[in-house]
DNA sequence: ATGGTTGCCTCGCAA
């Protein structure tokens, strides 16, 4: 079974090449953030037609996510319980034999600012959820934007980064609090940053500054796993050929494959 | 050189 995550930046624009990419990858469950739509202008039938079916959550102008998947969808749930956010950053569902979650975490503004303190709040509320649904003993995957490099060695020059949103102290701390109630990290249980070139694990690379040209990236998608899902992770990688085509977005997809 | 781009949709904001 392969799960994709992608942060589309639009699925409306980006529908030329989201099909192109599920024609070649032909994932089984895809978890999509920044759909930027309303549900009732989501590319639904588009989209069941090419063999998904399909949760959104959406809202006007910005955030949004997503799950596709070939299996029915059972059990969606939309927020984070107790977390009463106007914002649509959070959907989860039963599909498959698994439970899957797309998450599309603030982005944090600036540190200190009052988005900074939403962010960590979001956080620490994600961390809360995914502890109630360890509990399911499930082959639970967790995908999606995090807006957080949990290392320097998932950042571009750390040295220009020091201190700035996306790499702070605090934001990390809340992504290793995820990793601390016995989530995995796909990509570093099978590619530790010692021992693998970091620089082909960049997901998002700002469309400003020629970034994507000089590959001054960072991870900051990620594939969170349960003990349950871990154990049968086969592979995982990430598409970035698809962040160098015509009319991209700025971040490029995650996959990973279970047994 | 304190820059640049993209998307949504207003004449700016978020990323």
């Amino acid at each position: 079974m392969k799960i994709a995550s992608w942060n589309v930046n639009s699925i409306k624009v980006r529908l030329p090449l989201f099909s192109e990419w599920v024609a070649e990858t032909k994932p089984d469950i895809i978890l999509l953030q920044e759909t930027k739509c309303q549900n009732e202008a989501f590319p639904a039938e588009f989209i069941e037609d090419m063999g998904y079916n399909i949760a959104i959550h959406g809202q006007k102008t910005f955030n949004g996510v997503a799950i596709l998947s070939k299996f029915p969808l059972e059990d969606v749930q939309y927020n984070l319980p107790h977390f009463s956010d106007p914002q649509a950053r959070y959907i989860d569902a039963f599909t498959g034999g698994v439970r899957v979650a797309s998450v599309y975490a603030p982005n944090g503004g600036i540190v200190g600012s009052e988005k900074y303190a939403y962010k960590l709040s979001f956080y620490h509320h994600l961390k809360d959820h995914l502890t109630t649904l360890l509990t399911f003993k499930e082959k639970l995957i967790v995908g999606g934007d995090y807006n957080v490099a949990p290392t320097d060695a998932d950042v571009h020059e750390p040295e220009k980064w020091i201190g700035e949103v996306l790499v702070s102290d605090a934001e990390r701390s809340s992504f290793n609090a995820l990793l601390d109630i016995g989530l995995c990290d796909a990509v570093r249980a099978l590619y530790p940053e010692d021992r693998t070139n970091n620089q082909d694990w960049y997901t998002w690379w700002d469309y400003r500054q020629g970034a994507w040209r000089r590959n001054w990236g960072l991870r900051i998608d990620h594939l969170l796993l349960s003990p349950e899902a871990n154990s049968s992770l086969k592979s995982v990688g990430i598409d970035r050929g698809f962040r160098g085509k015509e009319r991209p977005s700025d971040h490029a997809p995650l996959w990973c494959i279970l047994l």
